[in-house]
Order: structure tokens, then sequence, then C-alpha cells
DNA sequence: CCTAAAAAATGACGTTTGTCAGCTTTCCAG
DNA sequence: CTGGAAAGCTGACAAACGTCATTTTTTAGG
């Protein structure tokens, strides 16, 4: 089932490693975190973790896209993160101590490394700086998902396509946003149809490009303004 | 402006420290943070922080109830959490030095006692457990806030209003839910006027007993299965 | 106990958004 | 290159919800 061919790098040569929670490792601590990880060759789709099941270790994305989902009671996803190259994912649940609350799949073919639980709370226990830097991330995010959640609670859908292609924008950097219009729907927190209408209006506002699935961001200040102004 | 009047309560018999990040501590370790903090006495309606300032200390609740919320861009509040006797507030903002993004402020007349930021942290660093603690407690609300994105993006208001009963229900225990029409409406994530005419559907159909301001809860089941089961 | 202000309640109405059904285009494995 | 499946798109329709305006009830301070 999963074509997990290798395809090693090493911590060291790691190009993503200087941000996020395993930067501002000494250098003896990146080889002990090289020599503990194992890297994985993931295809599209291919799922990392599921909603309920208990974690075994964290991923760190060498190369991909991945999304963090929850499942609603109708099976319908609503995606709450999606994350890039240089990430850290699935650490939450291992120190909450309780399965797994979202679900992770790749959006592209991704190059992922692993390292075991044991091996990371061994390093979060003898490393201050990286402890630091997990309770900083952890608290950053716990932001940002207050937004989300006042977003999803006042905004409208429009306003709210807006606010997610910033920050999809964000994440893409140069490269145009390459989602289905299921997932973008998913992220936003709306129907598919409802979404592939506001597209169709963005595009004719000039804030958008598209290029059947691929969507560029023509006019980013007018779609701020519309999201309702900076944060 | 603020009437805070002492009224002194030792942390070694502070009934409600028993949960929470500042459980596990040693003797000493209670002594120490019983000569660190300060006791203040607020009244309804104050305020503790405020979104965009910086935090100086964390907050811990030992009586009364404070509602932790955003401010959209019309003034909204989206409450995102209820905080109860015995709960630490304040302290994420802190940890990801940021500036607080959610403010905070009595729901009711309140006992609640200051920590500096310095000494938190020092008693951060110095403390296994408490570090532990809130390590755990941090990646807990991340997935409480996962849900409730969720919920607000896939459920009716119906079910929503079913949903925040069953954990205003949780937070109040004996007690009545005691909330404003507008607090809840604002928890909930929908108009005042809907969540009214809500509440007297649940009414009639048995789920709940009002009486004026006061929400009894009388079929916690039919409440949960309303909300979508479990969780 | 009384009164002004705040909160709660109700009605009428419009709009946004979700749903369903059918159709078209794109993608990809063989 | 091709055919079937998945993804994308469109239209019609209905329901859920928000808004505004107004009235009633409750609260709290003097």
């Amino acid at each position: 089932m999963l074509d997990k061919s290798h395809k090693h790098v090493t911590c060291e040569k790691c190009a993503v490693r200087n941000s996020g929670i395993f930067s501002n490792l000494s250098n003896d601590e990146v080889c002990d975190l090289d020599g503990h990880k194992s890297c994985y060759y993931y295809k599209k789709h291919q799922s990392l973790f599921v909603e309920g099941s208990y974690p075994r270790g964290v991923f760190c994305i060498n190369q991909g896209k991945v999304k963090i989902y929850a499942l609603g009671d109708e099976g319908k996803e609503q995606i709450v993160h999606i994350a890039k190259e240089g990430e850290v994912v699935g650490f939450r649940s291992m120190l909450s101590g309780e399965p797994y609350k979202l679900s992770a799949s790749t959006l592209e073919d991704a190059n992922i490394c692993f390292v075991s639980k044991d091996d990371f709370l061994n390093m979060l226990d003898s490393n201050t700086s990286m402890r630091n830097a997990v309770l900083k991330e952890l608290s950053k995010e716990l932001g940002e998902r207050a937004i989300f959640i006042t977003n999803l609670a006042q905004k409208s859908v429009r306003e709210r396509l807006a606010y997610a292609l910033m920050i999809l924008q964000d994440i893409y950097g140069e490269e145009p946003i390459n989602l289905t219009r299921e997932d973008l729907a998913n992220f936003v927190g709306t129907a598919t149809e409802t979404l592939i209408r506001l597209l169709k209006d963005f595009k004719e506002e000039g804030l958008i490009d598209v290029q059947t699935r691929k969507v560029f961001v023509t006019d980013l200040d007018g779609l701020i303004q519309l999201a309702g102004g900076h944060r």
C-alpha cells in the first residue's frame, strides 16, 4: 500500500530546519536527531495519522504539503491547518496523552522524516531551547485558532475565502495555490458549490487568476481589505 | 475604577488548586508560589486583560467565572472559553511572546490571584512537573479548539447551542448556567435573537428549564444527542 | 420602593448559503 | 491515445439565520 521508499535526508543538510521547533539545536543535538530519525517518501493522498489513534512519534516535513483536519459528524473534513516544508506535525496529542484529535495526510508527493515518541520526548526533556520552542509554537497556534474561530463565527463566506487565500498565499509562497475545490471549501468552512461560485466572482473582480486547479493571487491588498483588514 | 480590595487566600489552603497547572507542586513550591502571588477581589464585568496589550503575569481563579474572548472586526465578542475556579488564565501569550490575542473579563464577582511573569517563568524553568502540566494543558486546549472550529463550520446553530449547553453544564456543575443571552450567543456564535428563539424551543422540547436568566439543563442526554453524539 | 437603563423577547422580512440534480471538463492508468 | 472516474461547474430552490424595529421584562442604584 504505502510506497515508502527511502530518500535519505540528513538533518544537518535539511534546508528547512532553520525554522520551527528543531531550529536552535546545537551541532551535537542535530547529529543526535539525525541518528534517531527515519526518512520516508509519501505519495499524494497518503495518511500520516488518523483521528482516534495514538501517537507513536512526530513527523517532520522535508518536502511537500500536508493537510491537518478534523472529521465532522457526517464525515466531512474540516481542514484546520496546512503544513509546509520545515514544520513538525503530530506532537500535540503526544504531549496531551490523548489520542489524535485530528488527522493528517499529504496533499502532494512528500518527503517526511519520522522521530519516535521516546526520542522526541527525551530531546524535549534535555533540551531547554527546544522546549521553549515547543511552548512557543503551541501558544502561537492557540492564538491562530482563536482567530480562526472568530472568523468562522462572524465573517461571511466571502470574507473567509479572502482570508483563507491570504494565508494560503503565504504558505505556497511563489507557487500557485494548488488544492482541490473540495479541500479549499473544507478549509474555508463552506460547501464546495458555494466556494466555486465565489472563486468565479473573485476572478471576475480581478483578485485572483485561475488556471484549472491552480489559483494565483493577483491582488493581495484587495484580498486583505476584503478579509476585513490586517491581522 | 477597579475595586480590588484584598481578600487573602493562601495557596496551601486554596481548595481549587488540586487541578490544573499548579497541581503536583511540592510543599516548598506551593510556599514559594504563595509568597509571590497577590490576591484581588474583582467585581462582575471587570477586565483582567485585553487583546493587543502585553502580558505582565498570569491569573489564577480562586472563585468566580471568567470569559475569554476575541473581538471581531465589528467589535462583536467571540467567546472561546469560559474559565472557572482553579483555572490559570493568560499564560499563552506570555509563552509565545506576542501581545494578547484574546481578552478576559469576569462574568461575576470573583477572587483572583496574580503571579508576575518573571515568577511564573522561573517556576516553569525549575519545575518539571509544572512544565509538563503546561505542555499538556496547551495541547489539550488545541484539541478542544479544533473541535470548536469543526462545530462552527459544520453544525447548525441548533446543534451548536446543544453542544454549548453541554459544555456549560460541565463548567457550572450543580449551579444553573448564568450568562446573559448575548454572552451565550457570542459563545455559540450566533445572533442574540436567534439564540433566544432557540432557547425557547429547547424549553418547549423539555431539554432545559429557564428561570429568567438562569438556564437549567433537564435532559442532558437529549442535548448530547442533539449536539451530534458523544465527544 | 421606585425609576431609568439594560436585557430579553417577539414579529416581519430579506439574504446568504446549503442542497440536489444534472452536466462538462480534466486527469490518469492502461 | 483513450475511456472511465474524479473533479469542476451551473441552475433552481428552500431553509436557516441575520437584521431591524418595537415591546416587554428584569435589574440595580438611589
